[in-house]
DNA sequence: CACCAGGCAAGTA
DNA sequence: TACTTGCATGGT
């Protein structure tokens, strides 16, 4: 796409990566849904602080202690369930080895992930594209927001059919949908905040779309 | 003060 | 199938 080349000229070379391993990924994946991403850190750290970011102990951590320590990251109840099914599954189905439930093809490891409770398309995408390493485009908030406003795609379309349209213009690259989703992040960041900042988003002029005018 | 942030599942009609 | 609602903290 030429949007992709567009974003690339703004931003040069980002190497995004949201985690230090496939578990911290994983983890971030659950906590970030519906969540700015700085409350998410705060959630991580105090996991790390407190020894808790592995496998072994997030089974050994009550409901209760796991939700304090992730508070944060708000929806702690919600989502201290949902990081207890992805251990769970993990442990009960691959004796708690991420490496071996991530080495699947991705269309299995993509069904597996969708059938635990708690992680739908976006958050099992996320895991595949940044834990597991497969090629699959993750479509988030931002990327729907951003397409809709530039007039390539309507916003209520479904999520495999943003998904579909990155895939079918671009080829299966890992680092490419890396970049790519990295470059949409920070244009929601940086230029959808507010409509001075959106004057200045290189994706303005897109399909004729102007930038919004003040009214 | 109000509003929003890198969703998802369960309930309702 | 297609809405609607609950979940919750921290930043602006």
């Amino acid at each position: 796409m030429r949007i992709y080349r567009r974003l690339y000229r703004h931003y040069g070379d980002l190497k995004w990566w949201p985690g230090e391993s496939p578990l911290e990924v994983s983890v971030g994946a659950i906590l970030t849904q519906n969540t700015a991403w700085s409350n998410v850190e705060k959630a991580i750290t105090r996991l790390k602080e407190a020894r808790s970011l592995s496998v072994k102990a997030l089974v050994r951590l009550s409901h209760g202690r796991l939700a304090r320590l992730i508070k944060a990251a708000g929806y702690f109840n919600v989502k201290a369930r949902r990081l207890k099914n992805f251990i769970s599954f993990l442990e009960s189905r691959y004796g708690g080895s991420l490496k071996k439930m991530l080495h699947q093809d991705l269309d299995r490891l993509r069904t597996e992930l969708l059938s635990i409770n708690g992680t739908g398309p976006e958050t099992a995408d996320s895991i595949l594209l940044y834990a597991a390493e497969k090629p699959i485009f993750v479509v988030d908030a931002y990327t729907k927001r951003i397409l809709s406003r530039h007039g390539v795609m309507p916003y209520e379309k479904s999520y495999e059919e943003f998904q579909k349209l990155f895939m079918v213009h671009l080829p299966l690259d890992v680092p490419l949908y890396n970049q790519y989703h990295a470059m949409l992040v920070n244009v929601g960041k940086d230029f959808c905040r507010s409509r001075p900042l959106c004057a200045s988003c290189p994706l303005n002029g897109w399909r004729g779309v102007p930038p919004l005018k003040a009214g």
